[in-house]
Formats: structure tokens, sequence, C-alpha cells
DNA sequence: TAATTTTATTTGTATATACAAATATTTATT
DNA sequence: AATAAATATTTGTATATACAAATAAAATTA
């Protein structure tokens, strides 16, 4: 069934809802092949682009609380794609040499499903839509 | 820090993502009352509804898997608010007595909620863009 | 009617996420 | 300098969600 023909789709939350699920799934596909989810792929992505980048920074960028962003990190410390380094109170995360391997692949991926989502909803009108869905989230700002 | 402060600001994955868990957060508000999650109450006012209702309607109707709509459901049955029978292949999905009393505080709650968006984003932009997101979930349907 | 395929639902398991509390360190205040 | 407050991070715990496999029943086909 279609979102459009059920009975909440004039519902905030289940649209939001349903959408965000549906472009996981889209998402995932593109980082299967690395065996990265979404999440871990975009938080190692902005830890090769700045090495060294706090979990706080990480938080705020990626707009997770600080309990998941230490969970993230965990997870690509089992791989062996980042390291920390703890100095007083402040850490410091920091990507591997395997990690830097990947770095092109990853920006790969994310030209990938750039490219897919770009495809199906028009290059102008997604980026019109995101912008617009920036604008509304930044508004539920309480 | 705001979303289009972000440096993935123009990534549909992180900008749906950070949208349905705000909106998440604004919608489990107005249900905390209840003590109710709004997955959970969106798919006991489905059975208010119309009593008997089956999974994998409900399933269709929420946009969840199948596999979720019955934990859901086991939960609220747990809560003594819907009741199982199963006849065949076929299971149906009825709201107790308790869940019946219920009814109209849980549409009072869909309405704070709805209030609750409309007063932030305007009647006429929220339903627009609920309209919008409904277009581009169907879209992304594979 | 027997065998096969399709459909509906549940179960086992795994995941991302967050809240609240704990820990530890730094900064500010008295 | 000692105490208090603020900040950064992690841990314990709970949640919603989904996939894949299991179960079971109904519908179709041979």
């Amino acid at each position: 069934m279609k979102i459009s023909e059920s009975k909440y789709k004039q519902c905030l939350y289940f649209t939001s809802g349903a959408l965000a699920r549906k472009v996981e799934k889209l998402a995932a596909e593109s980082w299967k092949k690395l065996d990265l989810s979404p999440s871990h792929a975009y938080l190692l992505m902005l830890v090769l682009g700045e090495p060294g980048m706090q979990p706080g920074v990480l938080s705020d960028e990626l707009q997770l609380s600080p309990s998941t962003v230490t969970r993230l990190i965990e997870k690509l410390e089992t791989k062996k794609l980042v390291v920390r380094t703890t100095e007083g109170k402040l850490t410091n995360v920091y990507p591997t040499p395997k990690a830097k391997e990947m770095h092109d692949t990853l920006k790969l991926c994310v030209n990938e499903f750039y490219e897919k989502y770009a495809a199906i909803l028009g290059k102008e009108e997604s980026a019109k839509f995101v912008r617009n869905m920036n604008k509304v989230t930044d508004q539920l700002e309480i």
C-alpha cells in the first residue's frame, strides 16, 4: 500500500517516519558493499575529513545523541576503522589506515546514493525538498 | 546545532532521519500522558476505528513490517488494550473495554499533536509539506 | 484428491537509537 | 585554594524497528 492511501496520510508523524524508513533502506543498499550502515559510514567520513574530531562535534554534525555516537564509534573500533585517544575529558577519534583506504569507495557510495534518489526525484526537485525538510526540522527545534 | 549548519545538510538520508527523530519526540510528548508511544497509539486507534482489523492490514496502514506490527500488538496485549483471536491463518485484533474508554482521550492527543506542529509550521504549510513527503515516499517505492 | 504454491502471522535475532545516571575533568565562584 | 558548577563522554538499560526463518493455513494446480 502506498502511504498516500493510508488512513494516516495527513499525519506528520507517520509521513516523516515512513519517509525516513524508506530512505534508510535505499541508503543501506549503497553501503552494503562496505558492510556499513549509513550512520556508521557518515560518521566515518566525518572522521576521515577531520581526523581527531570529537564525539561531541560528531554528535552535533550527525544530529544524533552523544550516547548513540559513542555506540557508533565502538562498532567502528571493533571493525578497526577508527581509534580513540583520551586526554582529560576530551576524546579524539582518528581513522585507521584501513579506513583511509576506504575513503574513495565511501565517496563513491555517497555519490551512488545521491544519484539513485536524484534519478527518481529529479536533481532540482530533491535539492529543493531537502532544503524544505531542513527548514521544517529547524523550526521544530524546541 | 541546527541541521542547516551540518556538513550533511544536503543529504536526504540525514535530513529525513533528523526530521523523523524530531517529529517522533514531539509526538511522544502528546501521548506520554497515556503512557503510549505514537506507534502504539496509532495502531490502537486503527483497531478502535475498525475492531477486528488484521495484522496484515495494520501493517499496510501503518507502513510498518508485519513483524513490527506483531510486536506492537503484543505490547498492547500486555497492557490489556487489545485482544487477538485466531481463526485459521487469520488473526483479528479487537480493542478491550479499557481501550474504548481511552478513545476520546486518544483523539484529543492526535489533535493536540496536530495543533502543536500546525502552530509552528502553519496549517497550510504543514499540510502542503506532508503531501509533498507522501509524494516523495511513494516515488521511492521500489 | 494430492501436491504445490501462495498467503498470514509469529518467532528468533540483530540493529540503531535515546534517556538517565555515572564518571571524570575543566572552569568558575567564593 | 576549596568548593561548586559546567562540560565531555561513557554505561546501563530500554525501545522501536526489521530481516530471515519458521509455522500454519488456504488457494491453486496437476
